[in-house]
RNA sequence: GGGCCGGUAGAUCAGCGGUAGAUCGCCUGCUUUGCAAGCAGGAGGCCUCGGGUUCAAAUCCCGACCGGUCCA
């Protein structure tokens, strides 16, 4: 496809006087109407050509930009309010990547209307990708807002395709932003993402790609006719414009700065070059820079510094390398910080825990390299101060901003990392002290199981050892293929008829017995016309009953959704076309239901407990307990979990209605928020709605109670971290909760009776018995220890042709015989026989470190009954027959040793 | 979700098949009354847990649990 062109010769070409041409570097398909142009406007193909000379009538800040591009549109496309960074509505990704993720998979896939049909909004974004690059080309962000104006097009409303889509851009580049045409290319590109893809422009200026148009009308098939970068397309019912346009591209095309970070935060340069005490920069080596990392593709420094120093004298600026290094390392330095807390104060906005895992790893990989560049730049003020003035300048898109919560997370973080750096110098030394020098392999290992980076490790080295260790160049790539690993094969799964099962359950929570008619049935397996049994999904686990089928009970073990069925599965097959009648086992499905609704009082009294940052990561109820996974720091404390159960039961008491709702995709999320979706992403166009009143509001598939005052009674069981800033509660409800502390009462009873003592003094008594078992096991070692000196003491020394050889004899238990037979290996004594005279025969053992013992047995068991077995080390011989010193001279004087 | 590293005295770790160790800290005594003092002695271990191999496992193998770390 790559290779196809025509499907963007649009008739706005024509008129504003575009033509087609092939790009002579990269042979690319673009458009100018700039008559000399023979290149594409992408670098490395171009140069920049806007840094001290903008392209734009004026500067622009952040703000004026976004309002300015916004405000274009709103005539004619609805606005949206930016959606968190932290996609909670799908979960194939960590973060929002780009504007359209926003409507992913749930209204490209046709199933949600769109929020505005035609939209425009500006949407923070977070690319993890080039993190390495930040503050080195000049150019590269980790988070950035995406200006867009999207369109879907449905075969009953048609809203905008390609023409009107370049027309926008056009006008809002040459109109809006005063933009000369000739200064514009477009270029064709596919594009892909997220599952979808199409055609379309990459739109150039001054060699600064500022936006990309796509019409996307593809999405992924295995069996589809289209390919781009290796995956198969089909053509999509519905066709979506997705533009986005890089704000922070724009606001530096107005501004002509040396990089894009002096455009777009100028207040958070200046306070961290302030407080690191750097002076001002001459703009025309950064410019240069910047210039000559564009046209360096893929970045090396080596080689951008070598060529900026070489440009950078031609014009009378002379460096040296050792200069020029040095001002490079300190600016990076400085927009790393700069770019890193800008992309920290959005993801703790949406609460995002640092953590080992998942987007808590990107925001804990932020905050390390933060901490780094801290450092590195002597820079006196706090990472939080930083976020703050992010959030100061920026409060209109990002709104929240839970200080308490930055604050915390940020001096867990900070705690953590001197930790990990308080311990390297050890862990580097004792590496390097084994071999006196630190291999490639060496360098990977510390880096990928102790965090220690090889810069790290190089100057503890050095600084300890006054030795110089050498970093390979390919460092990274070593850590990469170490890592690489095939990827688990996906299981097959079972496919059945997606046939329509009318759930009972919803309409009437407390329905016992239906009706059904078998439509399918398979190997033990039926999916009727409708059920009342509860399939298993959303932490609730399915129903359990029989059905009753021509006078005879077949038990239902397990029923499952798949598509629109549900399937049951049972004891034994019923036929299609079976009439039956369906019972389920309430008592079990009422413990269900209360342990549900528990979950979701719990979840809200949580967040009130321990704060707005908790949020379920994952549940599963049960009969007997049930567990709720949240994100927060650490374990709560025993006051905290008890102030929690009392919370609960005070909601409970109050007896607080609970309501379930079916409302429409963006109805339910522009009342609720993306709270809705903490239990999982519903699969339809509406959202059933499930609200405490004032507690907790989420969507969810499960079957409840009408009120908290059914629940009875929660107590907890148990709390467990489970995993780096998640925690997990095991709760017991309404029976089972009675049940849980019915069988603590027993177990203490039981305790007391043992110990025969009363309540107040088993944790006395307990610790008693438990130091009697320490000095027991103590005595029994000391009395062990003696017995082995004993008889190693004892022992006869009897000389064997200049070998001398210990004969212990004696009547020893198990653990004696072995400590005494440890004692002889570690002594190292020539020949040693050990002799045990027990109930049932004798036990003759033969210990040599140097010669062969199975050798030596030989020669004993020719002359006592028996029969040896074992090693050359250890022999062991069973014999009736015991030895004594003389008959052992007498044997081993004339065997062969 | 996957990979890698680790779990031994209160702390930091060594030992990596043969009777559990070092340093710091702790306790007692002595020396000294001037720096992170010196000397002598002592207490303190289910070597994370469960299986397996072995005459013998902290040590080797398998599994679980916990911690660290890197990558998606």
């Amino acid at each position: 496809m790559s290779s196809e062109t025509g499907q963007l010769d649009l008739e706005l070409f024509k008129r504003i006087a575009f033509t087609k041409k092939k790009c002579t570097k990269c042979d690319s398909y673009f458009w100018t109407s700039d008559a000399k142009r023979k290149t594409c406007g992408d670098p490395p193909c171009d140069s920049y050509t806007f840094i001290g000379q903008s392209p734009i009538d004026r500067p622009y800040t952040l703000k004026e930009m976004r309002d300015l591009f916004t405000g274009f549109f709103a005539g004619n496309h609805g606005f949206l309010r930016p959606y968190p960074v932290v996609p909670r509505w799908r979960d194939d990704v960590l973060l929002v990547n780009a504007s359209i993720y926003n409507f992913q998979p749930h209204v490209t896939s046709g199933r949600v209307k769109p929020p505005n049909n035609p939209l425009v909004m500006s949407q923070p974004s977070i690319r993890m990708t080039d993190t390495d690059l930040v503050g080195e080309t000049g150019r590269h962000l980790t988070s950035f807002e995406m200006l867009c104006h999207d369109a879907f097009n449905y075969p009953d409303k048609f809203v905008y395709w390609k023409e009107e889509t370049v027309e926008y851009c056009f006008k809002l580049l040459t109109d809006g932003l005063k933009i000369e045409a000739f200064r514009i290319t477009f270029k064709e590109k596919p594009w892909s993402g997220g599952g979808n893809g199409g055609n379309a422009f990459e739109v150039f200026v001054g060699g600064l790609e500022v936006a990309t148009l796509v019409f996307m009308d593809l999405q992924e098939d295995q069996d589809g006719d289209f390919e781009i970068d290796g995956k198969k397309y089909s053509k999509m019912r519905i066709q979506i414009v997705d533009t986005g346009y890089g704000l922070e591209r724009l606001v530096w095309l107005s501004q002509g700065t040396p990089t894009v970070y002096e455009a777009i935060m100028p207040y958070a340069i200046k306070e961290i070059m302030d407080k690191s005490q750097i002076q001002p920069w001459d703009p025309r080596v950064m410019g240069a820079l910047s210039r000559i990392s564009a046209e360096t593709e893929p970045f090396d420094k080596s080689l951008v510094l070598n060529k900026a120093e070489i440009e950078l004298r031609n014009i009378g600026i002379s460096l040296s390398a050792q200069d020029l290094e040095n001002f490079f390392e300190r600016s990076r330095a400085v927009f790393v910080l700069a770019d890193h807390s800008k992309t920290l104060m959005t993801l703790f906005a949406d609460y995002v825990i640092p953590s080992n895992v998942k987007v808590g790893y990107l925001a804990r990989l932020l905050i390390r390299r933060a901490l780094r560049a801290k450092r590195d730049a002597n820079y006196e003020g706090s990472i939080f101060d930083l976020i703050k003035l992010h959030h100061e300048n920026m409060s209109d898109v990002i709104q929240n901003f839970p200080e308490k919560f930055i604050v915390e997370a940020l001096k867990e973080e900070e705690a953590k990392y001197d930790e990990l750096y308080g311990r390297a110098e050890g862990i580097v030394l004792r590496a390097f002290d084994k071999n006196r020098s630190l291999s490639s392999d060496d360098l990977v290992t510390l880096y990928d199981s102790s965090g220690i980076t090889p810069e790290l490790a190089k100057r503890i080295v050095h600084d300890k050892r006054k030795n110089n260790i050498t970093i390979p160049e390919n460092f990274n790539y070593l850590v990469i293929s170490r890592h690489e690993q095939q990827r688990p094969v996906k299981k097959d799964e079972e496919t059945f008829p997606d046939i329509f099962t009318r759930p009972l359950y919803y309409d009437d929570t407390s329905i016992k017995e239906f009706n059904a008619i078998v439509l399918y049935s398979g190997d033990k397996l039926i999916i009727t016309n409708q059920t009342a049994f509860y399939p298993e999904g959303g932490g609730q686990p399915t129903d359990l009953g029989y059905f009753v089928y021509h006078g005879k009970n077949v038990d239902m073990l397990k029923a499952e959704r798949h598509g629109n069925a549900i399937v049951h599965r049972l004891s034994s097959t019923i036929p299609e076309k079976s009439r039956i009648i369906g019972h389920i086992d309430f008592a079990r499905r009422r413990r269900l239901m209360v342990h549900h609704s528990a979950t979701h009082l719990l979840l809200g009294v949580l967040r009130r407990v321990l704060g707005e940052h908790v949020w379920q990561s994952g549940v599963q109820k049960g009969v007997d307990r049930s567990r709720i996974d949240i994100t927060h720091f650490h374990r709560p404390t025993i006051e905290e979990i008890s102030l929690i159960e009392k919370e609960c039961l005070l909601y409970i008491t109050q007896n607080r209605s609970i309501t379930v709702r079916n409302i429409e995709w963006n109805g339910a999320l522009s009342k609720y928020g993306f709270r809705l979706f903490e239990g999982g992403v519903p699969e339809g166009g509406s959202v059933r709605v499930v609200e405490i009143d004032g507690i907790d509001t989420e969507g969810c598939g499960g079957t409840h109670l009408k009120s908290t005052g059914e629940i009875g009674f929660i107590k907890i069981i148990k709390v467990e971290t489970i995993q780096e800033g998640i925690q997990r509660f095991t709760f017991a409800a309404g029976e089972a909760a009675l049940e849980y502390v019915h069988n603590l009462y027993n177990t203490a009873s039981l305790i007391e009776k043992e110990l025969s003592v009363s309540s107040e003094n088993v944790q006395e008594a307990f610790t008693k018995v438990i130091q009697e078992n320490i000095s027991m096991r103590k005595y029994r070692e000391r009395k062990l220890k003696q017995v082995v000196d004993n008889a190693v003491n004892n022992s006869s020394k009897i000389e064997i042709n200049g070998n001398i050889l210990s004969f212990i004899s004696g009547s020893f238990e198990d653990d004696e015989m072995k400590a005494i037979i440890s004692a002889m290996f570690s002594l190292k004594r020539d020949i040693a026989i050990l002799q045990n005279s027990g109930s049932s025969g004798v036990e003759i053992r033969v210990i040599t470190t140097q010669l062969d013992a199975m050798k030596i047995s030989g020669c004993i068991t020719a002359h006592v009954s028996g029969e040896a077995k074992g090693s050359s080390r250890h022999a062991l011989i069973t014999s009736t027959k015991r030895l004594n010193e003389t008959l052992i001279k007498e044997i081993l004087d004339r065997c062969q040793l």
